[in-house]
DNA sequence: AATGAATGAGGTTTCATTCAT
DNA sequence: GATGAATGAAACCTCATTCAT
């Protein structure tokens, strides 16, 4: 087991407080001193889980998005948008970056760290914003970077809200197509259940 | 300054990390042995000071629906939870929420917490469902309890996202509108600017 | 409830780590302060528990004896000294003064500690000594001092046993005749029994 | 000089109240966190401490007597108990033993003690009910687990008494004889010197 | 490169004791 | 006398990190 998934099982089985180098170290079936000869701090090694989590949900947004972005229609592009956020190759990335998020606000600034909503923020931001300038020209009457404020934070917070305790009853299916709805009717488009 | 003061001012400064029961009895002008007669022990500090931020928020909240409800327009009580939950008293209330969040998870559920979310949730699931209910019986064929989930982490999601770094230059203003913009249009309401 | 009581009744039902002085006082009702007014430390509270039931120990002894020596047998004697020795008016001050020991190795020399081996020791001892002599001119070929601590101890073994977890079954009677016998066969003489 | 011996060092020179951790540490020549890497926690030191102690005790018994009981005379075996009991060949042991043993009464029942009295119950237990059994049908008509009750305890009581103030002027040659004859006499066989 | 024993700064918590009211 | 909030020295323990092998 790498060091990397030593550090997303503790974090996931155990909680943060559990996951020292000492314990990822073991897990990972190497010694405390190699660990040191792949990372340099422990920050390192958080920061690079949360970057390892966040471009692999990049990955699938972009490729959903990819080439289909100027054919598709607005919601197509979308509900892509959306199947690529919330469906995740490994069912506990969401969970973890989470978990790691507290983290985030601890680690120093010079740390190769890409934090998770910068992140979300820099790559949607100008997909979206082509996307509504070109589609719906009612939209440019509006402050666009807060709409895409809006867009980006509201996405977000359900996306995080899907690992909370509250999330046990939700249907994932359903989910998407009320987050769809939600985009779209935001962009002033309709959709098919209203 | 009291230790919950100064245990706040501590976080918001200089981080979490150095919010040790040490440095928090030094700033309230206590000894540390003063501060453990009236905290059992950090994490209660910490739980102590989330639940005020929580409940502040949550009085807001009421105080801006109180009777109000069933006589103003759905468009009005949106409007009122709205700027309930994006005005702030302390201006640096939310932002201490986000930084609090992580410390959640560690959080035995023996604690006296009433944590963020689910406080959120509690209380406006059920107005929120009324509200609903009687206003729009075209929502009634969607899943409500998913309906509210999304609306209720958007919502959060936009508030908390308020305090991370990219939201420099956002109107409050603006934002607000853009807020009750989305929610009704996601109930399928008219607003002014569309 | 008295503060000695309270000390007392601490120890017994939650241990020694639990008797800590604020938990005295507030167990006896009275305030830190006032404790304080009554002990100079709690080195004192504890070398006047101790003192108390070993001065309410001796007296039994004491009365045990009195006047009753010259007239009455050796093994009327002995006997009388185990009863003594072994019941308590109070059933738990043995227990008490086994939990205690340890801190009687704490207390620094210039305290008013009368421990409880010296108490017993310094108490028995002439009063063995002159029985002996009187009864049994065999002894005399003996180094007294020598049987005497035998004895003195081994007396005392078998009552701090008594409190240990492994004297559940031990009936206080047949211990009794035992002790008895022990000692009237370590002097020489004949019992009922053998 | 190890942990166990820095230990031990520290409560026979400076009593309990002075061997804390740091102090052990210290005197041992490690780190505190090196000590940490050895034992759980300063229960375990104590614990272990003891256990050693009483174990190296165990082992003199035990040789003292393996292949000898049956062929020896029962005033042979009594004998070489009392030896095995009363030697040590480190001669701190038993008094240390005495310091300890308060602690144990502290020490949770879940950890690895061997507490003193149990060990020597343990062990003694069945060697003397054989001995008896076999060598002096007369002791049947008593109850077994009374008379071994008494033995064991006033066996432990002197050798314990050993170490505590008022043993000063004792000759350990003239208290092994004392012994002998105790139990000797108590189980109804004859010694040399009466 | 890999190891893991050792480190020690620094965190949390306890509790005997004081002293102003 | 009585009070009890406040004190702070000192205990226990953790864990990121180093470095000799």
């Amino acid at each position: 087991m790498s060091i990397m998934q030593a550090a997303a099982h503790i974090v996931l089985s155990s909680g943060i407080e559990c996951a020292n180098t000492n314990a990822i170290a073991k897990r990972a079936g190497v010694s405390i001193g190699t660990l040191y000869q792949y990372y340099t701090d422990k920050d390192e090694i958080v920061a690079d889980l949360l970057t390892e989590i966040v471009e692999k949900r990049q990955g699938r947004i972009r490729s959903a998005l990819d080439m289909k972005v100027l054919t598709g229609s607005v919601s197509d592009s979308v509900s892509r948008v959306v199947d690529a956020i919330l469906d995740s190759e490994n069912e506990q990335d969401s969970h973890l970056e989470v978990l790691l998020l507290p983290l985030v606000f601890r680690l120093g600034s010079e740390k190769k760290v890409v934090a998770t909503t910068e992140a979300m923020e820099g790559f949607l931001k100008p997909v979206l914003k082509a996307l509504m300038v070109v589609s719906n020209p009612k939209l440019l009457k509006r402050d666009l970077d807060t709409v895409i404020f809006v867009l980006i934070h509201a996405i977000r917070g359900v996306f995080l809200g899907l690992c909370l305790p509250g999330a046990k009853g939700i249907s994932k299916k359903k989910l998407k197509d009320e987050l769809n709805h939600l985009i779209l009717h935001y962009l002033n488009y309709k959709t098919g259940h209203s």
